[in-house]
RNA sequence: CGGGGUGUAGCGCAGUCUGGCUAGCGCACCUGGUUUGGGACCAGGGGGUCGAAGGUUCGAAUCCUUUCACCCCGACCA
């Protein structure tokens, strides 16, 4: 049998498979708090990559960055009613402000604050509080602000990437002059989104609108993108609410609109976290180790040098250098080409392992035999055999190579989701359809599941002990009649349903 | 917070039931050598006081009490 990269692989245990591709494509690992992880040089590289396009795609439609602080006075939470209730008891909360020596040797809390302060679970209330005091006249409108930052939620469960008690991301907030603008600027984040997720990301998703009870606490409504995983779960990779005037009533955001009357603004907000890593992964990764879609690898070639005898390695490494220049003036996706010399004197096969967990796309191997006839042995990191090539083909063609490893990844992604994806008509086939066959490996059966459906609490009820959610209605849909198949009500609304992440 | 489980070297584990030599093994790490187109081999070596605190005992990783942490299953969630 042949030897994987990765133990246990995804058929033997899909959660363990993906801790332990976390860890040996040195992503990140646990810290010494509960529920925060430490983001490594290759897992936070790979952020940066997702944060720079991310970031431009943002500027591109007009929006600026800002920073809002870490801390919030508790009071700004309880403003806006359903946010309260969405994530106080998630909330961690800062009740002093300094430690003093205590009688045991340690140290105790001191300095009392006269009001709590909580660490930011989401912006909206400080923004909302900072937008209220911008925004004066329809001329300040629209207003339209991001910001990279940390969060903090207190989960009860957590795993790296997917969820964490401390993450990274972007929040992005804007305030609109009209319901319509504000509504537009919702559906076109979520359009940036799914540009990112497909193009970059190489992740097919499903826009879509929540269900009430999967909408943001505080929002009128919820659009995400929805992904499938390779063991056929749904995660959400985005989101973008559009927040009414729950917001700017609470936050008192009013302007003075052209004939002089004064009106309340229209809210926006959206987000996609460090999570977008754990989606990647979960999409990609083979049992050989993670797979990175090119466009987003930190690093797109690896050159590893083969040395056998000592008098060789100044010739050798000479060659892998200048390959590794030439490469470099290559353009891919509007960039240089990243390329690594790896010169570390791990042995051939270590050295050749390490580069697949890590996901590189392309290793290429250099030695003697190949300088002699100036060809190269390349290894993709979609196909499992190593092949030989003129070096001036290689140069040429690279770019391309990667753009075809881009693309295969994405279509091999869409075939999963489209194999396990289907139009469901009874309730007795929706059961059937996510039943545990095998109870050891009951994450592997089921998928998606396309059903007409009218959003209420015997639905809801329906779909508890089936551990099934929806996950939300794609937009775009064809409007045709057809029966909900939990109630039994007409509806001319269809919705996807999986289980979930 | 409820149910179950686990804490012994960086990682993975044995030893615990039935207390007893200097706490062991594999991988990883360090040194030397032989190797080198594929996750090497041989020899030598470093590192743990057994999650923590208290107790029983001549003697505790092992028994008792308390406590902490982590994992899995629920409720919650980007």
């Amino acid at each position: 049998m042949a030897k994987t990269g990765i133990s246990p692989t995804r058929s033997e245990d899909y959660p363990g498979w993906y801790q332990q591709i976390v860890r040996s494509a040195d992503l990140a690992e646990n810290s010494p708090v509960r529920g925060c992880m430490v983001i490594k040089p290759w897992g936070y590289a790979l952020w940066e990559n997702m944060q720079r396009v991310l970031d431009e795609m943002f500027k591109e439609t007009g929006h600026e960055n800002a920073y809002f602080p870490l801390l919030i006075p508790k009071s700004f939470l309880e403003k806006e009613a359903e946010h309260v209730e969405g994530f106080a008891k998630e909330c961690a909360v800062v009740t002093h402000h300094r430690l003093e020596p205590g009688p045991d040797g340690g140290l105790v809390p001191a300095g009392k604050l006269e009001e709590p302060l909580i660490i930011r679970p989401t912006s909206e209330t400080i923004v909302g509080y900072m937008f209220a005091k911008w925004i004066e006249s329809y001329r300040d409108l629209p207003l339209k602000i991001n910001q990279w930052c940390n969060v903090v939620r207190w989960e009860m469960r957590v795993r790296l990437f997917l969820r964490t008690a401390e993450f990274l991301w972007q929040e992005g907030h804007t305030a609109h002059a009209t319901k319509d603008e504000a509504l537009d600027e919702t559906r076109l984040m979520l359009d940036v989104y799914a540009k990112f997720a497909e193009e970059y990301m190489a992740m097919p998703v499903v826009k879509g609108e929540k269900t009430e009870g999967e909408r943001f606490p505080g929002a009128d409504m919820t659009l995400s993108i929805e992904a499938m995983m390779q063991d056929r779960k749904a995660l959400q990779a985005g989101t973008s609410h559009f927040l009414g005037q729950n917001f700017s009533k609470a936050q008192d955001i009013k302007y003075q609109n052209a004939d002089g009357g004064e009106s309340y603004a229209w809210t926006t907000s959206w987000g996609v976290s460090t999570r977008l890593v754990g989606a990647l992964i979960m999409t990609h990764s083979d049992d050989d180790g993670l797979v990175l879609p090119p466009r987003l690898a930190p690093k797109h070639v690896v050159i590893c040098p083969v040395v056998r005898k000592e008098e060789e390695r100044a010739k050798v490494m000479e060659y892998c250098e200048s390959l590794a220049k030439e490469l470099a003036d290559v353009q891919y996706d509007g960039k240089r080409i990243a390329v690594l010399v790896d010169d570390s004197d791990k042995r051939g096969g270590e050295k050749k392992w390490y580069h697949i967990k890590r996901g590189v796309p392309i290793r290429l191997e250099v030695g003697p035999r190949d300088i002699e006839n100036d060809s190269l042995f390349v290894g993709r990191r979609d196909q499992p055999k190593s092949f030989g090539m003129p070096r001036t083909e290689f140069v040429e063609r690279v770019s391309e190579i990667l753009e075809e490893m881009q693309q295969g990844l994405f279509d091999k992604a869409l075939k999963l989701r489209v194999d396990n994806t289907q139009q469901v008509n009874s309730f007795e086939e929706f059961k059937s359809f996510f039943a545990e066959k095998n109870a050891a490996k009951q994450e592997f059966h089921g998928g998606f599941a396309e059903c007409y459906f009218v959003d209420c609490p015997e639905m809801d009820a329906m779909l508890v002990p089936l551990k099934v959610t929806p996950r939300c209605t794609p937009v775009d849909q064809d409007v045709e009649p057809g029966i909900c198949i939990f109630t039994g009500k007409p509806t001319q609304t269809r919705g996807i349903f999986a289980k979930s992440y």
